[in-house]
DNA sequence: AAGTGGTCTAGACCACAAA
DNA sequence: TTGTGGTCTAGACCACTTT
């Protein structure tokens, strides 16, 4: 029992904690794997882990020879407070979250092009997301019937998919692609957005490790309030 | 001398060449992890890099206790055979790929919000790309004038910038930006698009491994030609 | 020459999944 | 119970960067 972590995650823990409490400032050398191996007391390959993960996190960088470094923050500031990228939309779940069904059908899956093996029947679920009472995004899903508990109702519609499809299912990757588009009718009137303005569309299909097609995913996203933030490494 | 490359590499790649040929097809499972090192006489870490470095090319996923699959290839077919990330952007050099210089001036670094350290005088560079003769992208760069070679001229300014700068500096990492907005004037006329048709505009920074800002990239992508392809795991 | 990251091995034990 | 991936060690040698 109690806590039921690695040494690596606990290494990369204590790492973060002095990045962020500015014991490691932005721009500063690391002391090298060795020297943190021995004052861990762990192995080299330990810390190496650790300094990975944070690098992942975009905390590190690290050059042959050279060293570790503390990553410089972004200093572009987009005005808004607008969320940071779509892999990021599902952990604003806050209270201030609402989402709005707007319809939900079942049809076959013969009527569709997409791959979604044995399944005999999707449910279509069209729904609106707001934050904050702001209109933010569109969602279309398309989700084999079987897939989801037999007892799934109009209520649990509203609520994370993803949840419901992982009590039954594990999730292995999702192909995502963004469009720039302008909101036409009758979508500029959902998320209250002037007519032609740019949006993204994002359409997405989740497989389980086994590649089985679990979910598709086409939304649009107000081009106001939303940005994609990534960073690129060497 | 001959070539120089490591052994997980190699291991790699003869994986990679398994899977294109369909030895292992899609949705296969492949042999376990210690199969691997037998069949290729190394350890087991040095196969779990080789898959880990597939993995990260997102052409294999795998999950604890069952086993490493060959990814399913995204179905989603744009009908244009746009770039595929911006990430990609810089692949597309072949003889087709034109760039024409807009303008290009020097200024002052406190003329401008971003920290380019030492730096005293900037080039700022607009540029236009095209593609088979189609306007693709506006760029806007700024750029310490020391960065780059003394020698440096306009004819210089249409060819790859990153090239020029990695011959005195090492890169380390860059941080995007990118937005759904409406092309208007002038953008639109140089990029022959609708006005207010949807487009993304990206700002990036990119630094040297120890922060050092080298370059800042303010661009305009039509919208109807680039696509954002990303696929994210677990 | 010294410092620091990159690769590699051989073997051990743990944790999750499926038979 | 067996298969398979996840973590961890201790030590060796290589390659790039800086002194």
């Amino acid at each position: 029992m109690t806590k039921r972590v690695t040494l690596f995650t606990e290494v990369a823990d204590e790492l973060r904690r002095r990045i962020q409490t500015g014991v490691y400032s932005e721009q500063m050398k690391l002391p090298s794997d060795y020297e943190l191996a021995d004052e861990f007391g762990v192995s080299r390959l330990t810390i190496r882990k650790a300094v990975d993960q944070l690098i992942s996190e975009q905390r590190l960088v690290k050059h042959r020879g050279k060293g570790t470094y503390v990553m410089r923050a972004p200093k572009l500031y987009s005005g808004h407070y607008g969320l940071t990228s779509f892999t990021e939309v599902g952990e604003h779940l806050g209270k201030d979250v609402q989402t709005k069904l707007l319809s939900l059908k079942k049809i076959k899956t013969d009527q569709v092009a997409l791959d979604f093996g044995e399944a005999r029947e999707l449910f279509v679920i069209q729904r609106l997301r707001q934050y904050n009472q702001t209109a933010m995004t569109i969602e279309e899903l398309w989700i084999p019937v079987d897939y989801l508990p037999p007892t799934f109702s109009e209520e649990q519609a509203t609520h994370s998919l993803f949840q419901l499809l992982e009590q039954s299912h594990v999730i292995g990757y999702s192909h995502q692609e963004i469009a720039a588009v302008n909101i036409e009718a009758p979508y500029h009137e959902l998320l209250n957005v002037p007519l032609h303005q740019a949006g993204f569309k994002m359409m997405s299909e989740t497989y389980s490790v086994d590649g089985a097609l679990l979910l598709y995913d086409c939304s649009y996203y107000r081009g106001d309030e939303y940005r994609i933030k990534q960073t690129l490494q060497r």
